[in-house]
DNA sequence: CACTGGCACTCTGCCCCACACAGTGCCAGG
DNA sequence: CCTGGCACTGTGTGGGGCAGAGTGCCAGTG
C-alpha cells in the first residue's frame, strides 16, 4: 500500500512543512529532496497518501500538509529521536547542576526545556506518593494540632497542618515522632500504610486508641492528598503561532492554566522511560486538540519521580523536541537520584 | 484651560473608547452623552484636548482615542472607584473563605481577580520579611545540617535546609531551638536580628562560638533570602486583545513570566493602602509599556503582607478594575489577619 | 464671545475586477 | 510504472472606484 517512496514523500512533506509553515507542492518537493522522480510521480504518491488520510490540502490549488495521522506515522516510523549535540549536553548539565534546591531544579528545567525547544515547557514536581521518605518531622503546634514536615529523597519538602480528633501531650507526640520516623524512614509513601500496619499492635496499649486515630489522619494527609505540583514556562512561545491560529490561542492558554489538565497530560505515561508524543486530536484534553504534546518520565525506570514535556503546535520539530525532552528528563532524573 | 465641558468630553471619549474599542467621533459623542452642544463644539473641545496631549487620532479622518496622559487625567480626576455590588461582595467572601490554607487563599484570589476583571491577575504571597513568626522549628537532619521550618502569622510555611560550618550535637540543637524559639516567637522577621542580638551574651560561654556562627547562618537564611513568591493567572484574557496588538502580546507574556518583574510591579507601592494605577509608558517594566497595571497592598495599613493587582491593556475599565482590586485586597487582608 | 451649521477635504475600508501563479488531476505515450 | 503535457481551479495581489466617517475651518447668529 505504502511503498518506500511514498513514505519518503510523506517524510519530505512533514519536514518541509514544519520548517516553512507552507503547504508543500509536488515540484518543490521533487527538487529539494533527491527523490529522482518527476513532480508528476510525486503527485500520484501524494494522491495515494491523501486517500489514506495522511495528508490533505487546504484548497484545490494548494500544496499538501500533513494530517494528525500523517504526523503520527512520521513520528512512529519515519523519524529518529535527534540526540543533542555535545555542547548542548554540556550546557544542560552545567545549567542544571547550578541549582540550589528542588524548586530551583524545577524552575531551571522549565526554562531549559522551553529554550531548547522554543515551546511551552511543563515540569511536574517529583510526585510525593512515589517518593520515599528521607525525614518526617512532627511538630506539636498546639494540643490538638500537628505540623507534619516531610522531606523526600528527591529533596522535596512538603508540609501539612493537621487537626487532631484528640489532644496530645508533648510526651505522646515524641512517641509518635519516633514510631513514625523509624518505620517510615526510607519507605516510599505509597508503602506507608503497610509500613505502619504493625504500629498499633507494637504500641503500649494505653496510647493505642490515640495512635490509631492519629495514624489515620496522618495517612490520609500524606497518601490521599497527593499534593502534585506543576511548573510551566515559555508561554510566550505560543505567540509565534498567533498568525496561524489566533483563535485557538485562548483555549490553549486556558488549558495550560489548569493544574488538573497539566497533570492529566503528564500523568498518562504508559511507559515513562521513553518519550511519548500525543498529536492533535489524540489529546484527550479539550483545548489542546490543536497542539502536540511530547512527554517523558524522569527518575528510575520502574518508578519515575514525575514527568516533564513540551506543548506546541502539531507542526513542530518532533525529532528535535523528543531529543530535548529525553535529554532533560534523563539529566533531571540523574540529578535527583544523586541528591 | 480645561473647563468642565472639556473634561466631560474627555471622560466621554475614555468611556466610549473603553467600551467600544473604536475611535470616537464628535457626532456619536454629542448624541450619546447629553452634552447639550453640537458636534462642532465638541470638535473644538477635542482640538483643545489634543493640543494638551490628552487625546490623539490614529489618522486624519478617524475619531479620537485617549493617550496615556488622557487616561491618567481620567483616573485621577474624572472617575471614582466603582464599589462592587453586594452580590459580588458575597461571592468574593464565600469563595475566599472556602480556602483551606495559604496556598489555597492565593490561588483563589488569583482566580477571583482574573474573573472579576477579565484581566491577568497577580497576587504576591505574604512577604516573609514583613510577617511575624508563629513558630520556628529546627530539625537536626545531619550533624552539620539543619532544616529550618518557619510558620508565619499569615499561615505561610517556609523551609530552608542549611549547611553548618561546624557539627552540632542533638543537645546543642535543642538549646538552639529553645533559644531561637523563645526570642523569635511573635517577632517580625525584619526584627529578627534585633531580637537575637542578646543571644550570644545570654548563652553559656561554652557554646557561644557555635551559637554565633549558627545564628549568622540562620539570619542570613531567613532575612537575606526573602523568598518572595508570586502567583499569576488569567493570561488567557490577553488573547482578547490579540486583534488589537498581536505584536505586543509576546513581550507582555515574557514580562509576566519573570518573577523579578512581577515583584517590581507589585513592590513599588508608595502607599499600599490605596489602589495604584500605572498607565502605559508610566510602567518602568520594558514589555509592559503598552499595558496598565492596577495594584494595591493587602494586610494591615502600616505594614502590608504583600500586594496584588491586575495587568491589562491601557484601554481598560479603570473604575471597575480598581474596585475589584481594592475589594479583593481588603478581603484577603482581613482573612489573613484573622487566620 | 461662545456656539452652530455648513462645507470642503482627507483618509480608510470595501468591493470588484483582473491577472498572475501555484498546484492539482488526468491522460496519453514511452 | 513513470513522465511530460495540458486543462482546470482556487488563492493572493494590485488597482480603481466609491461610500462613509470624521475632521478643520469659516462665516453667521444669539
Amino acid at each position: 500500500m505504502l511503498d518506500d517512496r511514498k513514505l519518503e514523500v510523506l517524510r519530505a512533506i512533514v519536514e518541509d512543512f514544519v520548517s516553512t509553515t507552507e503547504p508543500v507542492g509536488s515540484r518543490a518537493l521533487a527538487e529539494r529532496h533527491g527523490l529522482g522522480v518527476s513532480p508528476a510521480t510525486v503527485r500520484n504518491d501524494m494522491a495515494a497518501l491523501e486517500d489514506e488520510g495522511y495528508i490533505t490540502h487546504p484548497h484545490t490549488s494548494a500544496g499538501r500538509i500533513p494530517t494528525d495521522k500523517g504526523y503520527r506515522l512520521f513520528v512512529d516510523r519515519l523519524s529518529t529521536v535527534k540526540p543533542l549535540t555535545p555542547p548542548e549536553r554540556r550546557a544542560i548539565q552545567s545549567f542544571l547542576e547550578g541549582a540550589v534546591d528542588l524548586d530551583d531544579v524545577v524552575r531551571r528545567s522549565v526554562r531549559l526545556l522551553s529554550q531548547l525547544t522554543r515551546q511551552v515547557a511543563v515540569v511536574q514536581y517529583p510526585s510525593l506518593s512515589r517518593s520515599s521518605v528521607r525525614h518526617l518531622e512532627i511538630v506539636h503546634l498546639a494540643p490538638n494540632r500537628l505540623l507534619l514536615v516531610l522531606i523526600t529523597d528527591t529533596g522535596r519538602v512538603e508540609q501539612r497542618v493537621l487537626e487532631l480528633p484528640t489532644t496530645l501531650s508533648e510526651q505522646e507526640v515524641a512517641t509518635l515522632r519516633h514510631a513514625f520516623g523509624s518505620r517510615l524512614h526510607g519507605a516510599r509513601l505509597v508503602d506507608a500504610p503497610a509500613a505502619l500496619a504493625d504500629l498499633p499492635d507494637a504500641a503500649p496499649s494505653a496510647i493505642r486508641p490515640i495512635l490509631t486515630s492519629v495514624m489515620s489522619v496522618v495517612l490520609e494527609t500524606l497518601v490521599d492528598q497527593p499534593g502534585e505540583r506543576i511548573a510551566l514556562g515559555g508561554t510566550a512561545h505560543l505567540t509565534r503561532h498567533v498568525v496561524d491560529f489566533p483563535l485557538t490561542l485562548r483555549p490553549v492558554l486556558e488549558a495550560l492554566e489548569e493544574q488538573v489538565v497539566l497533570l492529566k497530560l503528564i500523568g498518562e505515561l504508559h511507559d515513562p522511560s521513553t518519550v511519548h508524543v500525543k498529536i492533535g486530536e489524540e489529546n484527550n484534553v479539550e483545548g489542546l486538540r490543536s497542539t502536540s504534546v511530547v512527554t517523558m518520565g524522569y527518575g528510575p525506570d520502574g518508578s519515575p519521580y514525575g514527568g516533564l514535556g513540551v506543548v506546541g503546535p502539531t507542526r513542530m520539530d518532533y525529532a528535535g523536541n523528543m531529543g530535548s525532552v529525553r535529554a532533560v528528563a534523563r539529566y533531571v532524573g540523574e540529578l535527583l537520584a544523586g541528591a
